[in-house]
DNA sequence: ACGAAAAAGTTGACCCGTCAACCTTTTCGT
DNA sequence: ACGAAAAGGTTGACGGGTCAACTTTTTCGT
């Protein structure tokens, strides 16, 4: 009932080839659902919205710039979601005297308890992730992604 | 000048938390834009419209449900991306006299061409991909995202 | 053989994420 | 200290991708 087999799955021309990046990609989509699915849940909080609480909730007092850069999204998606959140209230906003060009974000109260909602719950997801790899394959796993980001990166080749 | 460090990065609360998550995400996005780039340059196709292309080449005369089926991706996605083949000329569909609620598609000359011209630098960066693992490497990772799958599958946990 | 249910596909609405343009404030060279 | 450039952020536009509703055709039970 979940993975439906294709209708007379012949071979691929290349079976192997182009199977990682679909993997990795499958897989992404797939991590995403849950996690959404996961928030709403437990708060109904959106994966972005998420994402950017476990910032603010690791440094107090952070501004837009920082939370895309750290969790190198874009920052015109971290902008709209903080607007998002303040309008929720679970964020707010106070100017910067030396700067004026940002804002410092934090947590409200109801941030902090929509996330204190969700926490455990993704926490959880987080370590069964984890643990369905030993000690070994995640060594392995890390050190394979990063060769691969490596190859990602060249903008030139091909 | 890629990588920009983070400012002041101090510790994440959990440092280990959502590294995964995170850097699959990371992974996906960097593939993608690649993959996105190689094409623009050689031939213009998108990305979707590649994979459909794939599809056509290795299954002639297939449907938009065994695409979608096969590619996992959206019904909708590719409906509309082959409309958009079609329209370019790279794909022709007739109509299929056993069952007239589908429609066959192929591949036309020109469709062909431009294939062939992706083809070569898309297979040479899969290659590269595949070649910045050792077949250990390889192995453990895929049998990891095996696993996690299985884990992103569990719906009703967590 | 008839009506219900399922399958193939299309379409519209919608959210996510990116890119480029832009505004304001700050920094920096001279 | 002044103007240029850079940094922080916002906004609009757009393509990617999903979901649900709908149409048409086929299948299947009785």
């Amino acid at each position: 009932m979940d993975d439906s087999l294709s209708p007379q799955a012949g071979q691929l021309e290349r079976p192997l080839e182009q199977r990682l990046t679909y993997r990795l990609a499958r897989l992404h989509v797939k991590l995403n659902a849950q996690a959404t699915r996961v928030l709403k849940q437990h708060g109904g909080l959106t994966l972005v919205q998420w994402r950017v609480l476990v910032m603010l909730n690791a440094f107090t007092e952070t501004t837009v710039g920082q939370v895309a850069s750290m969790t190198r999204f874009d920052k015109a998606l971290i902008s709209r979601t903080v607007k998002s959140l303040i309008r929720a209230g679970f964020v707010k906003a106070r100017s910067d005297d030396l700067d004026q060009r940002q804002q410092l974000l934090s947590m409200t109260a109801s941030g902090t308890r929509v996330f204190g909602e969700a926490a455990p719950h993704m926490h959880a997801r987080q370590n069964a992730l984890l643990e369905s790899m030993d000690a070994t394959q995640r060594d392995v796993m890390f050190d394979a992604l990063d060769q691969l980001e490596e190859v990602a990166n060249r903008t030139d080749a091909f």
